[in-house]
DNA sequence: ACCTCGAAATTGGTCAGACCACTTGTGCGG
DNA sequence: CCGCACAAGTGGTCTGACCAATTTCGAGGT
């Protein structure tokens, strides 16, 4: 059969490789269970080198798409939960660019996951969890009054408040949000007020954890994210990664 | 400096690579945006071929850890969402010491993403979204009656559910908690009744996401959560210390 | 005819060296 | 000082060889 496999520009080769069994496999031609062809005798159908097929082969496996063992050959595996969710979000995202839909999406997280996370904080701060909030929003006032965006501050404040709720998985889950959004923060602090209304919706939710009122500091939070939310990106301004 | 890396028996040789980097990163010696050694160098350094370290270069960039531009470099890449989940998993799965008291952060995590994520997905579930809940369900009421616990079907179903919110980013975040609640998951079923009754309370949440009621789907999956939940719990609510 | 055991074939894993394609820097000539 | 070509550096691919784990199968003994 060895077909023609279109390598498109600035792909690399094996990645060919890698959308064509997703393809063999989504339309059903490759079963579970199937026993793949050796690799010398793929690279030979395919008119590749090994190599291209090993790195092919391995992405598949990352993938959780198939197994292999040494000595026996490579199985398909698309029982395993990996394989679903690789096929799942290969059709459906394909690609990752629309930085600005991505980024909607980054505050869609913020919107679920922070308010909840500001009640648990004023259930659980201790006085040293406070005193630290209440020293980050000193600096960030510093930095206002200076003229900066304050947006280094900003983001000890959200990850102070996760801390705060002494949960570690939750607060490794948040970073990763605020680690991405760091960059388009400053970008919409840009705006002439901004930074002082954050200040000030801080400083907000910093009252309802001192005294401990959990749905206020919810309440407080979800005022918070709508007040900076950006709305305003720039289409330019394509967040790569 | 060229260190051992003891290979562990039944590994293969790019994987302890891969866990040397993994490391390295998570103690900071590799900050975002450093440059790797080229592969000929690094090949030297850790005394292996050149093709293993590709293998391990190419498995740190599928995992989001790592860019790598033709001709140019290859670069540390710890801002990007992919990164830190796969880190955060990484060292859930190491973690064998205090698992139990983990286990209980990332069911906190659950209770407060998975709520509001079922009310999103109520709000924008597709025809096709909520089909694939169904399926998945009639799988999961398949495995129950074979005697099985249904574990696989009981995380698909939450990982649909989070495809169904039309939001990547989310998806991603569910699927790292997701991921490391798989094992454990299989235990909390062993308990007689429980995959009955986890079966049944996703069918009560696939109602609420089919009939568009966001509340109810909110409160389904609450109710859900703590019906299933391995552990006593602490209630969510009045924690007051 | 059956079983046992080991050699050979098969297959994935690693190694070595070469060449190609892309990027970056550098130095020569204008 | 600028611009352009060339050289060096780096990832991508190819080739062929050998190592290690597994499977296959047949010779030899019972």
């Amino acid at each position: 059969m060895q077909s023609e496999l279109h390598n498109l520009q600035g792909q690399r080769l094996h990645e060919s490789i890698v959308q064509r069994f997703h393809s063999l496999i989504q339309e059903g031609s490759l079963e579970h269970g199937a026993k793949l062809p050796a690799e010398r005798v793929l690279a030979e159908q395919l008119k590749v080198s090994r190599s291209s097929v090993r790195e092919a082969i391995m992405t598949l496996e990352l993938q959780g798409l198939v197994v292999t063992k040494h000595g026996s050959g490579t199985f398909i595996n698309t029982q395993s939960l990996d394989a679903v969710t690789t096929l799942m979000t290969s059709t459906l995202d394909t690609g990752q660019g629309a930085g600005e839909a991505r980024l909607r999406e980054i505050f869609e997280v913020r919107h679920l996951l922070e308010p909840q996370l500001a009640a648990l904080a004023a259930q659980r701060a201790t006085p040293e969890d406070v005193a630290r909030l209440a020293a980050i929003l000193e600096e960030q006032q510093g930095q206002i009054m200076e003229g900066e965006t304050g947006v280094d501050a900003d983001t000890k404040f959200h990850f102070a408040l996760a801390t705060a709720t002494h949960n570690t998985a939750l607060v490794k889950v948040v970073s990763a949000v605020e680690d991405v959004l760091r960059q388009s923060r400053d970008q919409s602090l840009q705006q002439p007020g901004r930074p002082e209304r954050s200040l000030e919706s801080h400083h907000q939710i910093l009252e309802m954890v001192r005294s401990g009122d959990h749905q206020g500091a919810r309440d407080a939070m979800e005022h918070h994210l709508t007040a900076v939310e950006p709305y305003a990106v720039l289409p330019n301004a394509s967040v790569d990664q």
